[in-house]
DNA sequence: TAGTGGTCTAGACCACTCA
DNA sequence: GAGTGGTCTAGACCACTAG
């Protein structure tokens, strides 16, 4: 008798890694399993909720609850504001503003935003360091259309990336993961040699279809992107 | 006057798009905001566990409702079965077994499997294919002591990845990203050149603490992984 | 210790979709 | 058309924690 519901969750997973259930299996309805459990329909609903964001389930009006035939690997990745990363990992960070101009986008970033045309944007470059050494390199352009006082903001003492987050929430955001080779210039600032495989993490963000920022952050040699999935 | 849940969802986030949010601020309890918006609060929790989950905002008992200070970009990515991937972009997907023998874990597969010897374990290498063309090296490590079936398995024919998603349910799942340079082995198979940067996932699994495989999946060059997040 | 979110119940109606 | 999941209600009690 179980009247909670990640009793029942548990107990619902519990079957499948025991192979009770097998992929494709059809489980009871709702109101059955509720009767089973001896607890209200609800708390089943509930719990099936969790299950099929987790994607243990899937669930479907009429055709009820079955165990996924294909699981995948359900990952989900929160990437903090680089400062806080460092400090969280005990290191010292720092903080270096590389370059700051108004330029016209290149086509690569006129297209990630989905533009028409190319545009002036602010382009940042910055370096982050933990420990006084290079952590990740920052290529950031920032659509001051968009947002205007970002041209006011002193770059030197605060990352863009901080500023933007306390000063411009987004509606959609894309990130892509990749790895590229390291170029001669990106090998020096980050103390890795030229063709080095490097980790890229590229986001762009947008508020209601209006371009606000893409940025491109290359981690140092050694870098890795950890997390536990269901 | 809403009264689903969805609605009251989207009506916080654009208080918080429009900046009549800050970050930090506090809401009205749910009973208040059920008063606010014309419904139960039950409903008003509905809406708010799933701010909550996408980080939007951060609930305490007694504490209240704020909006997350500090946003983070939560991503997720579903990692499917390669063959699944490949065929779900349209192209012909090819599979060929490179080997299979049972050999003793070396130390970095040991310890990625918190493992404190090292043991047997199938080591199988592999190649995905698409449209003829290589697509990813899959390097795998299977730990026969708990799944003794799959020594009889014809791995030329179906992917261990496969055979296992079906067979092998798991109960935690570590996934890590990272870029490495080609050594000439990988390079060779993956038509690629000597050092260039490839794109790594690799995934320990478990089963109750007991070691199912770990697998390192080399992408060809030019391998993106895409994702939209909140 | 009091306020707030988390959960459960019992019942109702709706929305989707399978047969 | 009928079965099943999705949602809403009104009320209750519990669990956590800020002040």
């Amino acid at each position: 008798m179980s009247n909670n519901w990640g009793e029942i969750r548990d107990e619902i997973k519990r079957r499948v890694l025991d192979r009770e259930l097998l992929p494709g299996a059809k489980l009871p309805s709702d109101q059955e399993l509720a009767e089973e459990f001896g607890c209200a329909r609800t708390t089943v609903q509930r719990a099936m909720q969790d299950l099929a964001l987790s994607g243990t389930v899937n669930r479907r009006r009429k055709g009820g609850t079955r165990i996924t035939l294909h699981p995948i690997t359900r990952t989900t990745f929160d990437i903090p504001i680089t400062r806080l990363e460092i400090e969280t990992a005990g290191k010292e960070y720092g903080y270096y503003l590389v370059s700051r101009e108004i330029l016209v986008t290149p086509p690569y970033v006129a297209s990630s935003f989905g533009l028409s045309k190319p545009m002036e944007m602010l382009h940042v470059v910055a370096l982050h360091l933990a420990d006084k050494k290079p952590y990740i390199f920052e290529d950031r352009w920032i659509a001051h259309a968009t947002t205007p006082e970002v041209l006011d903001v002193d770059l030197s003492r605060e990352s863009a990336n901080e500023w933007l987050i306390r000063n411009r929430p987004y509606s959609d955001c894309e990130v892509r993961f990749l790895a590229k080779n390291a170029t001669p210039h990106e090998a020096e600032l980050l103390a890795a040699d030229t063709d080095d495989a490097l980790f890229v993490m590229e986001r762009t963000t947008w508020i209601n279809s209006a371009p606000i920022t893409m940025v491109r952050a290359i981690a140092a040699p050694g870098y890795q992107l950890v997390t536990k999935a269901s």
